[in-house]
DNA sequence: CGCCTAAGTTACATATTTGTTACCACAAGA
DNA sequence: TCTTGTGGTAACAAATATGTAACTTAGGCG
């Protein structure tokens, strides 16, 4: 679920607009001046960021300015007492993506919060991906995604599991690996790179551990292992 | 410019938008009922969808639907003189990007359109790989290859070759970097890392020299320019 | 079981990548 | 011109990634 920081000096609505947010599942950090909020917004991660206008400390525009700057593509809302146009516009025309005026509902500020993230682009689908077991593995970022972690893949990694992932459901031998992940001739070389870089990525994939399989003197396969059980011996 | 797609019935609402739009430089077509409108938002190209939600014919309500089932990443933003929260909040989980209640604003009108279109799908490219100069980057094998030779990028040197081309054509300052590729707080913090990372990226690129330029006192531009093939031999 | 070989894994050596410091070159304003 | 600050890069240090050797565990077969 995507994490939202609050940045609002009136308690009241801080606090029940992070009830609020978190009731529908958001997480959320709520900051209560401009000085601590600044400072939150531009060091940490997050999806959105909720901004009051008039705030002590450093000035909602001030921080809506820098964060704009450091993070062209952060989604912002601004929440404003202050209802003129001309205040929406500058507001817009800075670069916040929408503009509350309080007093607000609380559906309307759910509804707004979802259109805004509908378009941010953490959302948006990576490029080329593999699910195995309950990981997502982007080979554009070479990461390696969990439900709740998201860990990175050395070179060498990726391109095995590059490799595995382009032939899945078939065994691979360590040759083949060999040959065409390391551009080795595998006659003569005796080396175990290719069981180790396997370990390595079993680590990385612990909460499933028989995505990655070994076939006993033949290799390793990649994928769920249905299919594969119920191919066991049709041949041979 | 953009194009946009304004579907109102009322024709002294319908023009005006038609002409601020026009007067602010986006390209325009207007259609008074909810027939011809539905027929022109799913027949034509645009970049974005200004829709009232009352209306002869078909109801906006049923263009929005109709609209985001067939082109889900389409901009929209509902024009209404229902201005009840709960109005708002069906339009904006109907899949909105924005409500605006009648009556609205000339500015305001314009500031909502630029900040739904600096979100449009259309600015952002998600390109997997990137042609610079003689050099063609493979963003997701995290290459680079020249007519005769390939040669590889390190995790580092391929994420902010990344972050470049997404955001080709635009100076992006070394704060900007630091935040985005290297997630460190640039308030501070006075590291050269940005600077040696496009020094060894231009040495991969030796045979495009102008392809990674330096903005004096602004940051690094990826990508051709208008001032840099004013400064060339116009083709010899 | 006892044997042999395949596979898993730890510990360590090597290589590569990344970041820091320092020094030099250059741009822009006085 | 000089001055100041910005930018380029070499040289080194630290952090990571990769590969080797050696030891442990497990499978297959008599």
């Amino acid at each position: 679920m995507p994490t939202v920081i609050t940045i609002e000096d009136d308690r009241a609505i801080r606090v029940g607009i992070c009830d609020t947010l978190k009731f529908a599942g958001y997480r959320v950090a709520g900051y209560a001046d401009g000085n601590s909020g600044m400072t939150a917004s531009l060091s940490t991660d997050y999806d959105l960021l909720l901004l009051d206008l008039v705030l002590p400390g450093k000035s909602g525009m001030e921080i809506l300015s820098k964060v704009r700057e450091l993070r062209p593509t952060c989604p912002i809302i601004i929440l404003s007492a202050k209802g003129e146009e001309s205040d929406r516009v500058r507001g817009l025309r800075a670069g916040a993506d929408d503009y509350i005026t309080k007093p607000f509902g609380v559906d309307e500020l759910l509804a707004r919060v979802e259109a805004v993230l509908r378009r941010s682009p953490s959302r948006r689908e990576p490029a080329a991906s593999v699910k195995i077991g309950g990981y997502e593995i982007d080979l554009c970022r070479n990461e390696i995604c969990s439900q709740d972690a998201v860990e990175g893949l050395t070179p060498r990694e990726s391109d095995v599991i590059r490799y595995l992932a382009i032939h899945r459901e078939r065994t691979i031998s360590r040759d083949e690996l060999l040959a065409n992940v390391w551009h080795i001739d595998p006659r003569g070389s005796n080396t175990r790179v290719v069981d180790i870089t396997i370990s390595r990525l079993r680590e990385k994939l612990s909460l499933s551990p028989d995505a990655l399989r070994t076939v006993h003197g033949k290799g390793y396969t990649l994928g769920d292992s249905a299919d594969v059980l119920l191919n066991e011996e049709p041949s041979s």
